[in-house]
Formats: C-alpha cells, structure tokens, sequence
DNA sequence: TTGCTCCTCACGTCACGTGAGGTGGC
DNA sequence: TTGCTCCTCACGTCACGTGAGGTGGC
C-alpha cells in the first residue's frame, strides 16, 4: 500500500482494525474493492503490513462512511480523487518542484471542500431534526404541567398537536 | 396498522414510498419485520391502505435510520418504545382519566429524551469533523499562497502537517 | 515448542433490489 | 376493457459476520 520505506509496514491487520473499531474482515473486504493496496503487490499468503499514512487514510473512509452513510461505491469515489493528491504516494515529499506543489494543492482543495460541503449539509439535517425534538419534548412537559395542576381546558387545547 | 377508523386507510404503498424518498420493499420489510402493521391483520392478498399517523410513524423511523445509521433492531427497540406512548393507537384520544394520560406522557418524555441525546451525540462528532476539515482546508490554502509568493521556505515549514 | 495472530476460502446474514407471474380497483 | 398499482414468492446483492482449516513470526 505504501511504497515509502520510511514509513512502510509498522502495523498489522489486527492493530489497525482495533485502533479504527472495526473487524480484520472489513479492511480485507475493503482491499477486495480496491480501496486499499494500491501500492505493493503483497505476496499471496503473507502478512499484511500497514503504515501509518495508511491508518489515517482508512480512518478517514470510516469516518465518511459512518457520519455520512456512504456506500462503499461512494466511498471508492472520494478515494480515488483522492489519490489524485498524491501525499501518500509521496510525490509531494520527493518533489522540490514548485509547480509540480502547486498542482497537488489544487487538487486537493476542492476535495476537501467537497467532504466539508456533505458534512456541513448532514449538520443542518441534523439541526433541524434536533430543533424538532426540542419543541416536542417541550410541548410534551408543558401538558404534563398542566395535567398535574389538573387543568384539563389547557390539556384539551394542547392534546392535538402532541404525540 | 391503524384501528382509528376515522384516520384509517387513505394511503396506498407507493404513494407513502414516494413521499417517505423509500420503495415499496423497504416497506413491506418493515413490516416483516414487525415495524408496522401492529394493529389491523390485512386479509392475504389485499392492498395495504396506510392512514396519515402510520405516515408520520415510518417518517421518524426513516429518519433515525438515516441521521443516526441505526440498525432495523435498534428501530424495533425504539419503536416498541413509542408503542407504549400509544399515541398512535388512540389511547390518549379515546381516555378522559387525567391519571391515564399522565401516565403516557410519562411514558413518552424519556423516549423523545433518549432520540435527542443520540442526535446530540451525533451532532458532536460531525461538529469536530467539520472543524477539522475546515483547519485542514485553511493550511491548504495557506500552503497554496506560499507557493503562489514563491516564499519556498513557509512551505516547508507548513508542508509536514499537511494532507 | 507453544500461543497468538495471521492467511484464504466459503457460506451466512442483514437490509433491502429486482424481476416473475398474477390479481384488484378507479 | 385497458392501464395502473397492487400482491406474493423468490432469487440477487451489498457490506460485511463467522467459522473451518491451515500457516507464520515473536
């Protein structure tokens, strides 16, 4: 998966899986859909090793695919563009050239402009959620005030939008 | 699923699906899985007819699914709860004992509770994910107008934090 | 050498998707 | 009567869960 030496191999399958809350088997089952691995061609049968570029990365799918429930066609998508930055294939650490950066910045800004906009509009689903929650339960404490002081005019005017 | 006669039977399936953004299918496994239909048993073979309040059930139910990622057990969970608010059923509409209704109620607050502590919770995490995105987002920028000066040593100051 | 974690099939499950073939109401 | 939507099987699919049986490194 990672090419740089440097960082290559520190972790197995069973510690990144821990670290990020999930099972071996997803992150198997997320290489067997290509968004992992792009990188070394892994010997079949031995271990998988994975650096720490890598845990971010994963971390970062899990993260898009819990909070914003992406499947993992969407998911494959963003990784892909993704991998159009280039960061953790290096390209940016071994290049001294400036406009060679400059190109793997504005790659990579409008990406993250694009997973800030999908959280921004989760947010505000999930405001307007909580805001009705807020008034129901509200309304929902004012009947039981008026149900204890046995006020049942205030109760029957109440009763219809409750529930 | 309604045996409020006056509330009874106006919608068909497809046109709640429509409403609701779901398919016939997730309906109908709704149902097989014991989500709906608690009340009527609908001769076999004959069309399912939803009333307004079964509407309004499925909505909130979708939602939670959606907002949340709760599994259909969860949803079993929360929705045996509301059951016991027996709104739906007409048991607050068809009383006039104070003490019954203060017992529904009683019953329906620490629900409505528990729905606004998950979304919170949720809230949170999408909060400090946004907030994270948009620091990310500022470095890139910043690391873009660098370039864009030419200043080749403020990027490499910057570029070790960055992607 | 003994555990522990890893490996690869491969079948099971959850939450539906997607026809196949047929019936029912405006 | 003609469409349209509905019905019930029933098999397919996606994203994994869960063993079965075996190998590899501290």
């Amino acid at each position: 998966m990672s090419s740089n030496t440097e960082t290559a191999g520190r972790f197995r399958i069973g510690e990144v899986a821990d670290q990020l809350g999930v099972t071996t088997r997803t992150i198997r089952y997320y290489e067997e859909r290509g968004l992992l691995n792009h990188g070394t061609k892994r010997p079949k049968g031995s271990h998988r090793l994975y650096a720490q570029t890598d845990v971010v990365r994963l971390q970062e799918l899990i993260r898009l695919r819990d909070l914003l429930g992406l499947s993992l066609e969407d998911l494959v998508e963003l990784a892909e563009a993704e991998e159009a930055r280039a960061c953790l294939r290096g390209r940016w650490d071994n290049t001294t050239d400036d406009e060679e950066r400059m190109r793997i910045v504005d790659e990579a800004i409008p990406l993250v402009e694009k997973q800030l906009r999908l959280v921004t509009s989760r947010q505000q689903t999930l405001a307007s959620f909580s805001d009705e929650l807020r008034s129901k339960l509200k309304l929902m404490k004012q009947v039981r005030r008026d149900l204890a002081a046995r006020d049942t005019s205030a109760v029957a005017a109440r009763s219809a939008s409750d529930c």
